[in-house]
DNA sequence: GCAATAAGCGCG
DNA sequence: AAAGCGCGCTTATTGC
């Protein structure tokens, strides 16, 4: 039980305790569940072991939460970044035990489980989160960048309140819409476990086209195996392998593919687990990539196919507005890179196009292609073809990649910059590359080395990127967030569960992009707090280097009707 | 029998 | 003509 919003102090029995010695702002540390604002306006900062234990529950009771710190996702960071020195009370063995690992699972029933929740990890008491908070301070301030640490910590930590507020809220999602797609591309639902009909039509002209009559064409070695027996000199089954070959099966059996993948991945089954309420509820795992995206944990919610998006359909007298940050991790690289020509190529216009216009490359297409295999480390075609003149126009920015990509092949660490490090190799990479040395070693090994040797450090060229990317989204979204509730509530109809009845709240995240449900009314400002929050997650990362983040936003019914 | 792995494909 | 980064999920197969 909790005391809502306005309502008075911290409920009997939930230690929660105000905090002597936080810092700026009153702080508060709860070690088993929390409580509101004591004196209802300073703004607090919950102090958690952590949001996805505990937030659900609050949420589910009406209560939000404007801002908090998640010690056991600030606890990864700060283990893990360079910047922080090694040896403080953070690597302790009780730390380590109460604060390292993955979330626990919410403090809440599991509706449709038969089983027990699986015992969740030790709950750190109220000491042990003050002492905690006390070795994170100490690591922050004694490290080599507190203030962009400091703000990494809070960012990931509003993710992780956004991000249970949006399974909390749901994402909009027409069943009926969703069947429609589903009847359309593979004929009505059948029964049972049976092939969908449309299925079931395309595997029969597969066998005859390979005459095969038993083969299953869910079975890979059976499939391969009939197609080179039908003189077809393919290594493997994938489509861009099959495609384009001129035998009567490729066409029926790509096609099979395609709706088998729909059918297995989206389909009826999926629905049905996955939106039994009108409402898709996915759990985002937040830091759960090595670069600091985010990841997902059943439902698939970072993979939705293009073909199924029409089903996310915003409730009557609401709108989604769906935004995209454009060349999201090329103009992050300019910004880290301060490359001030590649900045200038993407001001006020597509990025992939100011590179054409700056005359550096021919076609958009080889711009995109070169500067994708600049952040990749592509070493082969179109793109190593252009890299050279990439990297004369643009030399601070490949420069940048360049030497990420030596440190992880030299077995170093490389960080973003707000201070997430890479991890350093595992102890095989380094067992590879000392066997490699011996007097004896054959040719064979040396090249297995070399191999994982560029390997790793295509990892970490991507690293820096990617995760600085995902600093810039997660600045993006936290600042949203506080727009979107300062909006306020409109008289909408519509069933947006507490505490978000009538106000615009976030229901998407996906890496670059998001979306909003809106009243309708609302949807031009929310369009323009989207686009504020995008200018003011580029000055948090970059200060007044003039690097753009346009996005592209669209007010839609549907979520297929955003971008192209 | 079950758990781990591989292939393939969806997303950025 | 998909080459290079990061994921999750499903199915079939392989390993114990």
């Amino acid at each position: 039980m909790l005391v809502a919003p306005g309502g008075g102090g911290p409920p009997a029995g939930s230690g929660a305790r105000r905090d002597a010695s936080g810092g700026a702002g009153a702080e508060v540390v709860v070690g088993a569940v929390g409580s509101r604002a004591f004196d209802g306006e300073t703004p607090v900062r919950w102090v958690w072991d952590d949001t996805w234990r505990w937030y659900p529950r609050l949420l589910a009771d009406g209560v939000r939460v404007e801002r908090c710190l998640d010690l056991r996702l600030a606890h990864r960071v700060l283990r893990g970044s360079a910047a922080v020195a090694g040896g403080s009370a953070l690597s302790s063995a009780a730390a380590s035990a109460l604060f390292d690992g993955p979330p626990v699972a919410p403090d809440e029933p599991v509706a449709d489980s038969l089983f027990e929740v699986a015992p969740s990890a030790p709950q750190p008491s109220l000491d042990e989160c003050e002492s905690e908070l006390a070795a994170q301070d100490d690591a922050v301030v004694g490290s080599a960048q507190p203030a962009r640490l400091r703000l990494l910590l809070v960012a990931e930590s509003a993710g992780a309140l956004a991000a249970a507020e949006m399974r909390h809220a749901g994402m909009p999602w027409d069943r009926a819409v969703h069947d429609e797609v589903l009847t359309a591309q593979l004929g009505p639902r059948p029964a049972g476990d049976a092939r969908p009909a449309r299925m079931a039509e395309l595997a029969a002209q597969v066998r005859s086209a390979l005459d095969a009559p038993r083969l299953n064409p869910d079975s890979l070695p059976d499939v391969l195996r009939e197609l080179r027996r039908n003189g077809l000199a393919v290594r493997s089954t994938s489509r861009w392998e099959l495609q384009g070959l001129d035998h009567p099966a490729v066409e029926p059996l790509l096609a099979y593919k395609k709706l088998s993948r729909l059918h297995s991945a989206n389909g009826w089954a999926w629905l049905d687990r996955w939106v039994p309420d009108g409402r898709f509820r996915p759990e985002y795992v937040v830091g759960g990539v090595v670069t600091g995206r985010w990841g997902s944990s059943g439902g698939g919610a970072l993979q939705i196919p293009k073909q199924v998006r029409s089903a996310v359909r915003a409730d009557e007298g609401w709108r989604l507005v769906v935004a995209d940050a454009a060349q999201l991790e090329p103009r992050v690289l300019a910004g880290l890179a301060r490359d001030e020509r590649m900045a200038e190529a993407g001001r006020g216009r597509d990025l992939y196009a100011g590179i054409v216009d700056a005359g550096v490359v021919e076609t958009r297409e080889l711009a995109k292609v070169g500067m994708l295999g600049a952040l990749y480390g592509g070493t082969t075609g179109a793109s190593a073809a252009v890299l050279p003149r990439l990297a004369r126009a643009f030399p601070s920015a490949l420069g940048l990649v360049e030497a990420a990509a030596r440190a992880g092949e030299r077995g170093e660490v490389v960080s973003t910059l707000l201070g997430r490090s890479s991890p350093r190799p595992g102890a095989a990479w380094s067992e590879l590359q000392s066997s490699a040395l011996d007097v004896d070693a054959g040719s064979a090994a040396e090249s297995r080395a070399r191999a994982q040797t560029r390997a790793w450090g295509r990892f970490t060229r991507n690293f820096v990127v990617q995760g600085t990317a995902a600093e810039w989204a997660l600045c993006w979204i936290a600042d949203l967030r506080r727009r979107l509730w300062a909006m306020g509530a409109s008289a909408a109809p519509g069933s947006a569960a507490a505490p978000f009845a009538g106000r615009p709240h976030l229901v998407y995240f996906l890496h670059d992009e998001l979306v909003v449900h809106t009243p309708a009314a609302m949807a031009d400002a929310v369009a323009e707090a989207v686009r504020a929050a995008a200018a003011v997650a580029g000055r948090l990362l970059f200060g007044e280097f003039p690097v753009d983040f346009p996005l592209t936003v669209a007010s839609v019914e549907s979520y297929a009707e955003a971008k192209g």
